[in-house]
DNA sequence: GTAATGTCTCTAGTAACTAGAGGTTCAAGA
DNA sequence: TCTTGAACCTCTAGTTACTAGAGACATTAC
């Protein structure tokens, strides 16, 4: 049995976090002392490495409820775990793509400025101020 | 002179965020009618085409704060706008290398179950449980 | 026993909006 | 001129996934 701050440390989530998990339910409620502090056992802490692997790969904290819901449904869950999946990862390489055009944007806008050269008349701000002077759309979202 | 409403037909930007951005500051207070109504001219709709495109291109309002104090200041602008661009840029350039990482081990993950297989046994359940089953350290953060 | 550290709950703050309530103004048609 | 309906006003609160801080209680080490 550990306190939150061994979980913690052994989990690399800030005690906060782990509460916060907690109250949004993704966590059990723990086991408590006499004094009302927080006890956990082995399973608490598979099942926040769990959480904790899930938000680095980007999964919301919904889709992570998804999954853990999953875990109690075995018959059900290798099809419905691989869409979440599968889902996250078109929402990742849709905000790869996004963040490649602008890389590209941003690129071209501070070559066009040596950073001491015409002063009343830099580039990057007429960058931004002029859309038309993108190469191509680049949009919100995603 | 346009109302809010035109602004944000022109703009594409929605009418609460054109109040938010004026509230940050970001926009200077519009004139009003005597009934109060927000009236805009061609100085406002540009300056709200710059703050859409920046936003487009991820600088925070912080950030684009910075961009329109320097279009006042012709003196120092272009060093300093370069600096925020270039800074934006390796932002970027970091979201997408973490995004990529993410989508690697992501279709390692979904292919490792083909979505009818073995019921008990998801793959994706247990790759998200154990860590250790990664190709490589991703972490949280960028 | 005492001091230091850890933990508790609760509230509020972060970024960049978005949604809704309840009320006022504007523009166009009869 | 009057009326109607859309657009506008302000204000508060909600969103996501936490983080920070206050003030009080618990645990642990010496």
């Amino acid at each position: 049995m550990f306190s939150i701050g061994e979980l913690s440390k052994r989990t690399k989530v800030k005690v906060p976090t782990i509460r916060y998990y907690e109250e949004m339910g993704l966590l059990a409620e723990a086991e408590r002392t006499v004094g009302n502090q927080r006890r956990y056992d082995k399973a608490g802490l598979e099942r926040l490495g769990f959480i904790r692997h899930a938000r680095d790969l980007g999964f919301s904290i919904e889709a992570i409820s998804s999954l853990i819901e999953l875990q109690g449904h075995p018959d059900r869950s290798c099809e419905a775990a691989t869409n979440i999946t599968t889902s996250q990862l078109v929402d990742v390489r849709a905000k790869i793509k996004r963040l490649k055009a602008l890389e590209k944007e941003l690129v071209r806008i501070s070559k066009g400025c040596d950073g001491h050269g015409v002063s009343e008349d830099c580039y990057v701000l007429a960058s931004l101020a002029d859309h038309g002077l993108c190469d191509r759309e680049h949009t919100r979202g995603a």
